[in-house]
DNA sequence: CGTTTATATGCATAATAGCGCATGTGAGCT
DNA sequence: AGCTCACATGCGCTATTATGCATATAAACG
């Protein structure tokens, strides 16, 4: 389709907002934190991450079985200009307020800068709590 | 629906971008104006024009039997940078460019600021010629 | 090699969106 | 009143999209 279009539609959606806010606020973060912070099954999150991949709104790299995602470094001025409309969200958009906060309560969770290292329970039934029937 | 995911939505369409990016550049026009600048059936102009206007993109003026539109004064910050990528998109965008040019020939043959008066024919089959059969 | 963990994806389904056609509405003209 | 013009909209169709479930893939680990 047209990248340009495809580029405004990618944003056409609440939970792709939630995430794109939360890739420009934390910088790289990897899926497991994204599910957990969104409070979304996993194949769903994933779903919107390719979504917005292909798009060409973000970059990922794969480091052993984990996944990080970042907002893309080659951008033209109107994906900033973009950008700076979802950041001027934030004022009016708690979801994205709260996004942040479990996101950062989470990353700080780190073990030597990496995602889920030493991570056994993070709510009862460890940081996947998020597949449906496990949590909810 | 949600009303900030509304207005990124709207802009998820081919058609719709080039309705905003007319409006922006050209103020306030008729419906006919944008019909013959985007060479589409007026019924397709017409129900996008719904659908931004509803996603409070756009203002609607009524004049006799026109119906002029421009894009909304009152907006956020959001908005404006949304609206700025647009613009910036304009560099990218041949169709911008014709619809623009199409646009600015069709608004010399406005009498009186009036919009449509004393036209007779435009292309031949008068300026509503884009109705489906009569055009294309 | 079998198992667990992290992530992606095929499939079915439900919801939504865009399009073309026809028609409705409402203003102005005769 | 009847007609025409400018615009909006209901309807049916098709295409796209989001979602849930199950499963595939692929890495790490015993």
């Amino acid at each position: 389709m047209d990248a340009q279009v495809e580029l405004f539609q990618a944003l056409g959606d609440a939970t792709r907002l939630r995430l794109v806010n939360l890739l420009t606020q934390t910088g790289e973060i990897c899926v497991c934190e994204l599910v957990d912070a969104l409070e979304l099954p996993q194949y769903n999150v994933s779903r919107h991450l390719q979504i917005l991949l292909k798009a060409g709104w973000l970059e990922d790299r794969k480091v052993g079985k984990w996944v990080y995602y970042r907002v893309a470094r080659d951008l033209k001025p109107y994906h900033r200009s973009l950008l700076r409309a979802v950041d001027q969200l934030r004022e009016e958009r708690e979801d994205f307020r709260r996004d942040e906060q479990r996101a950062s309560r989470r990353l700080k969770l780190r073990r030597g800068g990496v995602c889920c290292v030493g991570l056994v329970s993070i709510s009862e039934g460890g940081h996947t709590a998020q597949r449906p029937g496990t949590a909810g």
